[in-house]
DNA sequence: ATCCAGGATGTAT
DNA sequence: ATACATCATGGA
């Protein structure tokens, strides 16, 4: 077993653990204590977290096992390999968060959804992950999302072993390609089971790649992914934002609908491209998808 | 019971 | 291009 600790105290805007694999970007993460979305983390907020790489992520082309905690100042690890470029990597390690709030608008909605949830980073899950996971999302609360992609990785995923227990990847695009329609319904997947299902084999076919969206203008990369099957504007906003690392992406969700018509009337353009254009502008631009992330957040937790 | 959740799709206009 | 019905499921 290899192990670790990441210094944060030398990290640019801090790091918050807890709020970064709970706040509903990404569902590839698991609590220790299994109370994901239902509590908050033990005292400290040094609850251990772990996580499946898939091995196109890895070091030697296979799935690394992942924990982490967040106490004393720094991130302690322990994994099947050496987890620090895959820690630095999947949690935006790398971002400077200060830099960030300064370019973003000096407003009072984004400003205090910064300032309540310091340390929060966007993640950098890996495409097929965040394809089949905001797939899902459609319609969906976020614990219900989760509990979708826990079963998925149960019932189709690698089994790994780890520490004398036993994890599961999550499915790869060929192992949820040859999963049938009614199988994915009975994990409750309702009406996205044929989105999952067709998504899936376009990308096992090789018919379509969401990585491949990468360096492709931003608008153009949202059209690219809309290729795939049960996403439109605001699922490939998701997955450019949270997976792609397009950090201008402002996915409009409810949340941030809501937002726009209590505090940005005039950014509602009456479609999606359009309304995008605004409200990303308003958030200011280049880092506009780390502020919708944290006013979603905020305003999820009662703002 | 009715409404709603990190919406997308097919169809009619 | 835009408007509308429809699509499952479970919690409030």
């Amino acid at each position: 077993m290899d192990t670790g600790a990441i210094d944060i105290g030398d990290l640019r805007g801090g790091f918050d653990l807890q709020a970064t694999v709970e706040s509903g970007q990404t569902y590839g993460w698991r609590r220790a204590d299994g109370r994901m979305y239902e509590a908050v983390a033990a005292k400290g907020g040094s609850a251990w977290y772990h996580t499946v790489v898939p091995a196109s992520l890895a070091p030697a082309d296979e799935p690394a096992v992942v924990r982490a905690r967040q106490v004393d100042g720094r991130i302690e690890w322990e994994a099947t390999t050496d987890a620090e470029p895959l820690l630095v990597y999947l949690l935006r390690l790398d971002d400077d968060l200060d830099a960030i709030q300064r370019a973003t608008p000096d407003d009072p909605l984004l400003q205090s959804a910064f300032d309540a949830y310091r340390g929060m980073r966007l993640v950098r899950d890996p495409p097929f992950v965040s394809l089949i996971s905001f797939i899902c999302s459609a319609q969906m609360r976020v614990g219900r999302i989760y509990g979708m992609q826990v079963a998925l990785a149960r019932e189709f995923g690698e089994k790994v072993a780890f520490d004398g227990e036993s994890y599961h990847a999550f499915p790869t695009a060929e192992q949820l390609a040859a999963a049938t329609e009614a199988e994915l319904r009975e994990l409750s997947l309702g009406y996205r089971a044929p989105y999952v299902a067709e998504s899936a084999t376009l990308v096992a076919e090789g018919v379509a790649d969401p990585a491949a969206a990468r360096g492709l203008p931003y608008e153009d990369a949202r059209e690219h992914l809309k290729r795939f099957v049960g996403v439109g504007d605001k699922v490939a906003d998701c997955v450019l934002l949270f997976s792609l690392g397009y950090l201008e992406a402002v996915p409009l969700d409810t949340w941030i609908r809501s937002a726009i018509a209590e505090h940005y009337p005039d950014c509602e353009r009456g479609s999606y491209t359009e309304t995008s254009r605004a409200i990303r502008a308003a958030f200011g631009g280049e880092y506009a998808g780390y502020a919708q992330t944290y006013v979603f957040h905020h305003l999820r937790n009662g703002e």
